[in-house]
DNA sequence: ACCTGAACACCGTTCAAGT
DNA sequence: ACCTGAACACCGTTCAAGT
């Protein structure tokens, strides 16, 4: 990185990051606009582009930022199984505190560095578990899409804007979706509501990583 | 539903799906917006909220269609195993076919008529196959994560915002992808993508569902 | 009941100008 | 180099008015 010159930089890449994350969490998915994120910084709207070229980059940064978080927890080295449900549990954690932030993710290729840094992170683990090059290159991307889907699943069910309630009440709002379900129409899915509602999105979400990872080990 | 009386419709609200549909299509996730849905049909962008209240409205109802079109599609109650993974191919190639509809998809719940009979389909097959319901709600769940993780990934990888290419020339793009992925910082992930890029996107799509069904049949 | 034109409060982005 | 004000081409939505 070379020295900038110039003038003075009344900001920085970090603050327009932060501010577009706190208008994520406030108003969800469309609320960091980058005219609100300049307002928040007490700056004209042009002045973002001095530090993004436009909307999307900041997007992308914003992403690479909560991924490159999640980087800079070390894994244990322990059990390897052990591992990749802690990787995955921390994932769930992070992208679930910013919802809004989730269709960004979604929304674009897992392309940047640090998404790559996962990616490289996951095949590590596999690695150690043994699989070689090809079984863990299918594997990867199958853990890969079980964790997205899941935690785009739980987010997509979360009518608020804001972050994620605790899961005591949020078993509440299962339990309101339930009613809502004609259960003469869809019978079964009624039912299985009812059950759904009652089962904690933490064990939910384990259990379900924990069939794809019985599923990979019966195809060897 | 009662007769509407009043002057005349210069519209329907088919014609209103139909006009956001293409535009979805050619201009990607951002690309049917009112106005131009509006400017479509030959009308002023106001005489769209005749038919639907609002955006939203209009992208909820888009949803249900899509899926209802699924669930036109009988299953052949054949072996369930076969039935589901016809069911899976189905939404697969439905959703594909429009990739800027995917968005709005994963961006709210599941909770509309066609989405519910989807579910509860699915839980039909289940039940078919012997699972007592509380497995078979569990089952559900985590093939839904599946089917969706894995089309919103594929979705995501798609730079264009048309349709989906032949699968001969996504190879191609992920070959590039490829060359892109610094294999001195990643070489686990280099390695990867070029298994990857090998793979036929329907037959890993295949592979995933029966390795997610492996490890259900293993937690029985 | 259904459409239109005008307006309001936004949006991303660009341009020309100031320091 | 970095910021500002003004402008352009959009956006969803509402209001008042016409038939």
């Amino acid at each position: 990185m070379v020295a900038r010159p110039g003038p003075k930089r009344a900001l920085s890449e970090d603050e327009v990051l932060n501010a577009a994350l706190a208008l994520l969490d406030a108003d969800g998915p469309d609320g960091a606009s980058i005219r609100k994120i300049a307002g928040t910084l007490g700056v004209s709207p042009n002045a973002v582009y001095t530090y993004f070229s436009d909307k999307s980059s900041i997007e992308q940064a914003l992403v690479e930022r909560l991924l490159g978080e999640l980087n800079r927890d070390a894994v244990s080295r322990a059990d390897w199984r052990e591992d990749l449900e802690t990787l995955a549990l921390d994932l769930r954690r992070r992208l679930t505190a910013h919802p809004g932030a989730v269709p960004l993710l979604l929304g674009g290729p897992m392309n940047g560095p640090e998404a790559l840094q996962l990616g490289e992170r996951l095949l590590e683990v596999l690695a150690r578990a043994g699989l070689p090059e090809q079984a863990a290159a299918r594997a990867s991307y199958l853990i890969m899409i079980y964790v997205l889907g899941a935690v785009a699943l739980e987010v997509a069910d979360v009518p608020q804007a804001g972050a994620l309630e605790p899961e005591a009440s949020r078993i509440a709002a299962r339990r309101a979706a339930m009613t809502q379900v004609p259960s003469s129409m869809f019978p079964r899915t009624a039912a299985a509501v009812d059950v759904m509602a009652q089962w904690v999105g933490t064990e939910q979400y384990v259990w379900g990583l924990h069939r794809v990872l019985d599923g990979l080990a019966a195809s060897r």
